[in-house]
DNA sequence: ACCTGAACACCGTTCAAGT
DNA sequence: ACCTGAACACCGTTCAAGT
């Protein structure tokens, strides 16, 4: 299953928090979530598992911050802009663009309950961008968090829906039971099968964003 | 951990597939996802952990079933309603309510990689209505697409930041790791204290259902 | 047809060594 | 200070019995 590549390189710098955060991200996004182990992650090391609890409490403590490393992702995408609207947009953009680069470890993000540093500066930048553009705090929250509700539950229909084949485009029957019968195959291919990702995550972005009037200057 | 007093009652009546989803729903719902075991379900339904396998094909064939009950309960409480936008109106709220009440195995929903038929009922349904209502039909989907990803996305965020506590507010910090400094630790306490999650879910519904004119008669 | 004892490889985690 | 061998309880799953 796993690759013994690994085994020549990273073997003169030793363990860190970092590094081994970073190699869990990566063999997640390789193997899926169910296939990391501390055993195998510490084989991927060059370093038996159990060395690793010299450097996470546990492996909760292991995807904390593997979540944490997502989060960092984000935020590094998701810049305050001088149009407020287009703020939001870059929020709601660095979210999906994020999940959809790590969709095996996305489930994470919501299963982990946490709330992370670089997701907590994501909020308070934008926040303050939206203060500075008119708009009262309570309604600055509550705006970030509908876009950011938003954002999270597309990127998570995207990423159950697509069968990591872009190109072909039938493969939805993979995620039907068996016996499902035709007509409510049928019914998946449309609703799963998006023709054009973009656009449907647009649309919504744009009734919230067109819906939403300039704060009225106090 | 596993209480004893399920050890009087169904013994009489034999395994069944259904009734192992449904045991495993509820031990999920007490206990967390993590602690579902086949051995602990098994000494749950007063079995043998082994036993199972004759009813489902394995632990995510298990799971499958799970998620397809969570989708049962949704589709029975989403009617399709004489207004259009009422009818979406109840798909968003059947879905938030019904994850809500299933904060510990909503994570499933999106992890395991499944449309199961109940699902497909409720798009099929109110695709329908929505195409009777004078959309066209690829809008329909898209429509019903965009609800659906903002109700699953508000969902699991109030069930991420929920700490299970509605009266005493201030719990928020549980989510937040030890180091957190102060100022970022006060951002989350407005972000996700959610002084009213009902208003801020119909704020973003409002917004996406306002901004949809009614469709023109063709 | 359905339940089970015994067994397997694998998992997270601890701890007393080793260097 | 950091790595490890040995060990623990637990896990998913198989299979050859038992009834």
């Amino acid at each position: 299953m796993t690759t013994a590549t690994a085994s020549r390189t990273g073997r003169r710098t030793s363990l860190s928090r970092e590094r081994i955060v970073q190699r869990a991200l990566g063999l997640i996004d390789e193997n899926g979530l169910d296939a990391l182990s501390m055993h195998k992650l510490g084989a991927a090391l060059d370093v038996k598992g159990m060395s690793l609890y010299h450097h996470v409490a546990n492996k909760r403590d292991l995807l904390d911050g593997v979540v944490e490393a997502v989060w960092e992702e984000i935020e590094a995408a998701a810049p305050v802009l001088p149009d407020w609207r287009a703020g939001l947009r870059s929020v709601a953009n660095a979210v999906r663009n994020t999940v959809r680069r790590h969709p095996r470890a996305a489930t994470l993000i919501f299963s982990q309950q946490l709330m992370p540093e670089p997701a907590l500066r994501v909020v308070r930048t934008h926040v303050a961008a939206l203060v500075a553009a008119g708009f009262a705090e309570q309604r600055a929250y509550d705006l970030l968090r509908t876009i950011w509700s938003y954002a999270f539950g597309s990127a998570f229909a995207e990423i159950t829906w697509d069968t990591a084949d872009p190109g072909c485009a039938v493969d939805v029957r993979q995620m039907l039971r068996p016996g499902t019968p035709e007509d409510l195959a049928a019914v998946a291919e449309v609703f799963c099968g998006q023709s054009d990702a973009d656009a449907q995550f647009e649309l919504g972005l744009d009734l919230m964003l067109r819906g939403l009037d300039d704060p009225t200057p106090d």
